[in-house]
DNA sequence: TACAACATTAGAGCATAGTCTATGGTTGAC
DNA sequence: GTCAACCATAGACTATGCTCTAATGTTGTA
């Protein structure tokens, strides 16, 4: 498919769609035997990845770390062991992240608390 | 205390201090009363707030949601019923945020299954 | 009184992550 | 053949959140 289908799909824009291939965290193929254009072609795993993209952007993951975690998973620049290694040190900043959160949420309500009973 | 000791307390620099002025999430008492200097101080409560600002940028909130939810706590700003609202919607935020990290948390053993079983 | 260690303000600079504009070429339905 | 709807690239611009520099003034100890 190429960028606007592509668009379509995953809700984003295709500028942005572009931001990130030039971040290296997808990748378009162009025809070899058209050469009337250079339009950049985007299979299934595409579309996989940006929706992956999209979840780790709002679990705060950056550009930088997802695109390592891509690596991780669909690419062969990686060894076995390191592939592991990057994956485990993801969990556990996101087993970090969820104690945080859930830190976060008790000064909330401890917050609250104080609003419902006039403390501040 | 003045900035310095305030900078120590926190383990912020004096400049991110500085910035978290400017942008309304603190604030220093000049003293009236010494007209040779206008040195800021500053009490225990801003040093409660600023390790709740940092608690709260690392689990994802922005500047602006931040100052909204320290004027919830500290201010007479908003009504009792304005101020619930406030934290109420931080509260559900969190909530999806947890729910995010959950899903992420399953992507990644999926990816790390795969790895495992060489299926990528 | 010298001087290191502090304080202030204004504003420049930087990294991240987009977002948009300009320019120019291509495709496909009519 | 025309024209709307697409495509590509380069680069400018924006917002957020710092981070640093410069210039200048103050404090307190030796």
């Amino acid at each position: 498919m190429l960028i606007n289908e592509l668009s379509k799909r995953t809700g984003l824009s295709a500028h942005t769609i572009r931001f990130y291939e030039k971040s290296g965290l997808i990748e378009g193929k162009q025809n070899e035997t058209v050469k009337s254009n250079n339009y950049y072609h985007y299979d299934e795993v595409t579309v996989e990845k940006l929706e992956f993209i999209h979840d780790a952007k709002s679990v705060g993951f950056t550009i930088k770390e997802i695109g390592l975690m891509i690596d991780a998973w669909y690419n062969q620049k990686y060894s076995k062991a390191q592939k592991l290694e990057i994956l485990d040190e993801k969990l556990i900043s996101l087993d970090q992240k969820l104690k945080e959160i859930k830190e976060m949420k008790k000064q909330i309500l401890h917050f609250k608390g104080d609003v419902l009973n006039d403390r501040c």
